[in-house]
DNA sequence: CGGGCTTGGTTCAAGTTTGAAGCAAACCTA
DNA sequence: TAGGTTTGCTTCAAACTTGAACCAAGCCCG
């Protein structure tokens, strides 16, 4: 079959994508790099974990819901429990499992830093967007993401996709 | 100033953002590093200068276009000289310049990789997006670029930024 | 039980990115 | 035209990411 090039409307969506999120990610990284330490995704490991009953979850959780390989997040979490900023505990049901708890500093580093984080978010993207923009970009990425790992698409194979969900809590 | 939180709607949308960027650029770079050797930065390096009218663009202006630092262009273009993709050559009327040119390996690298790459590009984005959202997703992230580089915005600083563009063709 | 398969997580080496520092050529400006 | 500043680019060390390999614990079925 003959390659289905990108429409010039397709191509100026899609450069414009790929330029503004490097630059985005670049404005966040460093932000949060001069006032928190740490790059954004380490951020958003302390963020997830204060979003649980326990500030607790389970390591294969965590990187499902981040998006991202599993050791990745093994380096990122030993990075963050040498700051002290999470802890490690190891499951009881099942002794295989490994546990990340948001350590009261790590919680005190979020509640610090997330204030300079929304500002940026919100001056680099949500301060430029019309309601009906952001309503807009919720469904693009939504669909997006539901195709990248939907039990449908085309892209079953992804290495981060888990069968089932341990509880253990 | 009392900190203006994010609203449940860019909640949303911020976290829908933040996953489908993820998932998508792993799956550009999986895609690629499978079919072209090489992760999807280094691909729009070659990408750029096929469309050069020589093939060919200093250092600062292929860094500049492709929103990353001058190291990050230094180290990726060293690796695609390796192998054989890019060449360089000093600039003449500057010389301290360097020129990146794309080889006829590199081009051909390029026509072989790019149907597979577009492909996977549709296929994760375009063929999930009516063409209104296309059009919604082109003025987002255009107007998020201007603002991340625009003269006017709150985020001059970033390093990338240049003041002049030398010719030196 | 006992062998094989799967799962949760880490480790390892190789590759990449970052920010600061360095270096040489070009550009002032007095 | 000399001295200082800026510009273009690279180098360096430290941090981060990747994918493959690994290990131990659970699971499955006989």
């Amino acid at each position: 079959m003959t390659t289905r090039w990108l429409s010039p409307d397709e191509q100026r969506a899609w450069r414009a994508y790929i330029a503004a999120s490097l630059l985005l990610e670049d404005t966040i990284d460093r932000q949060l790099q001069q006032e928190a330490g740490m790059p954004h995704l380490y951020y958003s490991i302390l963020a997830n974990l204060s979003e649980t009953p326990e500030r607790r979850l389970r390591m294969t959780e965590l990187a499902e819901g981040l998006k991202i390989t599993r050791p990745r997040l093994t380096y990122a979490v030993a990075r963050l429990e040498k700051d002290g900023l999470v802890r490690r505990e190891s499951c009881e049901s099942d002794k295989r499992g490994s546990i990340a708890v948001l350590t009261g500093e790590g919680m005190a580093v979020l509640e610090r830093t997330a204030p300079g984080h929304v500002e940026t978010v919100r001056t680099a993207l949500f301060d430029r967007l019309t309601p009906e923009q952001v309503g807009q970009l919720e469904e693009i990425f939504t669909s997006v993401t539901a195709g990248l790992q939907g039990e449908d698409g085309p892209f079953e194979g992804l290495p981060w996709r888990r069968r089932s969900a341990p509880p253990c809590s």
